[in-house]
DNA sequence: TTTAGCACTCTCGGCGCGAGAGTGCTAATT
DNA sequence: AATTAGCACTCTCGCGCCGAGAGTGCTAAA
């Protein structure tokens, strides 16, 4: 297959930028005048014809402007887009309130979600950072009542996990405050395996305590484990190609299930690493739910450490320039605030 | 204004029944023949006209069927109803559920939105609960990094706040450990109020540390301080009068809308005691917002300790038995979660 | 008070039609 | 050889029309 010519990338550039604009099959007149092309109609007919025989373009109907296929929009995505940044001033906006935020994770999350939101004019989601290999740092046990314990438990990086539990038989305060500080002096900075291969001598309630650490630092490895954020999922609403309902609902059904997601960001982003950027256009062919749906993408955070994953989700004819940046940009704000948690 | 006969009443309870099952305006033959009434068609149309010269039908256009007004609604809702539990095996099922939850909040809160979403078919909004007057109980400094210190803050009840905060100086783990010590020694049990009135000498840096936690203390008062949990927002986009987007944007957006939402709340159930459930419908003349659905609220918890409130958004065409009923139950059992992690 | 009968009203789906937008092809032009 | 003007053709979309169907209100009889 032949590569195409200037002209003709210029011209498929524009119908995508066009009909993301318009949402509207986009003439050959219409494109001329709009855009002042040195070519007339006719020209840019012939060459519609060719970019449609090469899969980029097609027609809704015999007698319609041209729409891009999705392999248009990847071609445009790869080849045509170049790197796109976002506004310095934007950049900055955004950036400032990030800052504004401190130091609290659930706050940095909502803003990036709400960020996302607007800037791709889309439904976002965020995942809270997943530590890869939790980490011990330490535990705190608090008696409640009788036999129930809030056990605390913070993780390298400033993760915090707590749960009720219910021992066997009343303890004292006193008695888990020691425990409390024996496990925090033994475990420190260990991870499950090595907790688990651990030979010490531990009374019941400590092994009862080292069983459940281990599960919770598990368990906070997993990618879903934390928290998902989702922002601006009416959006997605707003957009033409939902105005039937039928259609929006599977395109929200996708942030709603957590199993398809789950599925989805493991299998989409096991490959890509921090910095990267997928983009899903059109569900790919393996995607059946999100075959009317394009998403992008991220991975943020530090590797080894802990990563997270972000995201937006519209209809195939976004705005991939904006939204492709926005994501990178946030993702890497969200980087910054990973490595800062977990630096010591 | 007479009141309605006894088979005014009936009437008036099978139309409202089957339009919310059908979606579809309804007529005197077709209400005749489905539930065999003695009386014939034509009686049923006068009564139809009676009920809709008081308010309670109306017609979509001169020769269709009859479709409940707001008011019909209220009428069914308070006085012909009556009170509807769900089934014991249903309810069996949902306990547990939330039973197998054990004592994870986020668990139950989450399990909670499902139920109801699911029980409802309908969105259904969560709020965790919130202490209404915040006490201290424990907490906990962890020194991460030079002036980078992790301050966990465990309130009555076991709400656990933490926060990343970054001193004027370096401290060691030792003098941060003394500190909370101190303040933990110090400030148990007690409010906000009751801290900013105490009277002892204090360092700088635990000076410093009551102000953050004073804050966070008032910070938690708060009715959406803490977190919202939201489900089956696509169970709403599934029923027919939300089939154009934007009628689905406007319902959607009230879950959405933190501002919005937060004045909803509070401003609806101020007046209701925890058990109490509130009927929105149709917006009641006063939420532009949500003229176009019904909602239905409750507080759960513990009066005094924490409450939360807990509901759900569908269409003015809603199963408001079958709602209110599940919307009754799940709070009862979060009151239970409430009580129980309180207790001590 | 209830009910059968009936004329009337209004929606809804299908159909035809004309306007409009856009195409592809051909032949002329550069 | 590439470009372009001209033109016939195609297809959608909005509009008005019409007949079927559902449901009503009224009247008069039971």
């Amino acid at each position: 297959m032949s590569e195409l010519t200037e002209r003709q990338r210029l011209i498929l550039a524009l119908i995508i930028r066009e009909y993301i604009e318009t949402a509207q099959p986009v003439g050959s007149e219409t494109l001329q005048k709009r855009y002042h092309l040195e070519a007339s109609p006719a020209t840019i007919r012939n060459e519609m014809a060719v970019l449609t025989e090469k899969g980029y373009l097609r027609q809704p109907h015999t007698s319609a402007g041209r729409v891009p296929t999705e392999e248009g929009y990847r071609y445009f995505v790869r080849q045509l887009m170049g790197h796109i940044d976002l506004p310095p001033d934007t950049k900055r906006t955004i950036a400032h309130q990030f800052y504004q935020a401190g130091y609290d994770l659930d706050r940095w999350m909502r803003l990036a979600a709400s960020v996302l939101a607007q800037q791709a004019k889309a439904a976002s989601l965020v995942t809270a950072p997943h530590v890869e290999q939790a980490r011990f740092k330490h535990l705190e046990l608090i008696s409640t009542r009788g036999r129930q314990v809030l056990m605390v438990l913070v993780l390298a990086g400033g993760d915090v996990r707590q749960q009720m539990l219910t021992l066997a038989e009343p303890v004292s305060q006193e008695q888990l405050s020691t425990a409390a500080s024996r496990l925090n002096q033994l475990l420190s900075g260990l991870g499950p395996e090595a907790i688990s291969a651990l030979n010490a001598p531990l009374d019941a309630l400590e092994q009862d305590l080292v069983r459940l650490i281990v599960e919770e630092l598990h368990h906070s490895s997993q990618i879903l484990g934390s928290e998902v954020y989702r922002d601006g999922l009416t959006n997605v609403l707003a957009q033409p190609e939902f105005a039937e309902s039928e259609a929006a609902r599977r395109a929200l059904r996708i942030l709603e299930e957590r199993p398809l997601l789950e599925d989805l960001l493991t299998r989409t982003l096991e490959t890509t690493n921090v910095g990267g950027v997928q983009v899903l256009i059109g569900g790919e062919g393996t995607w059946e739910e999100l075959r009317e749906c394009s998403m992008i993408l991220a991975r943020y955070g530090a590797p080894g450490l802990a990563t997270g994953a972000l995201g937006v989700l519209g209809p195939i004819r976004m705005a991939y320039g904006r939204s492709i940046s926005t994501v990178r940009f946030v993702a890497g704000l969200l980087s910054d605030l990973v490595v800062e948690l977990h630096s010591e």
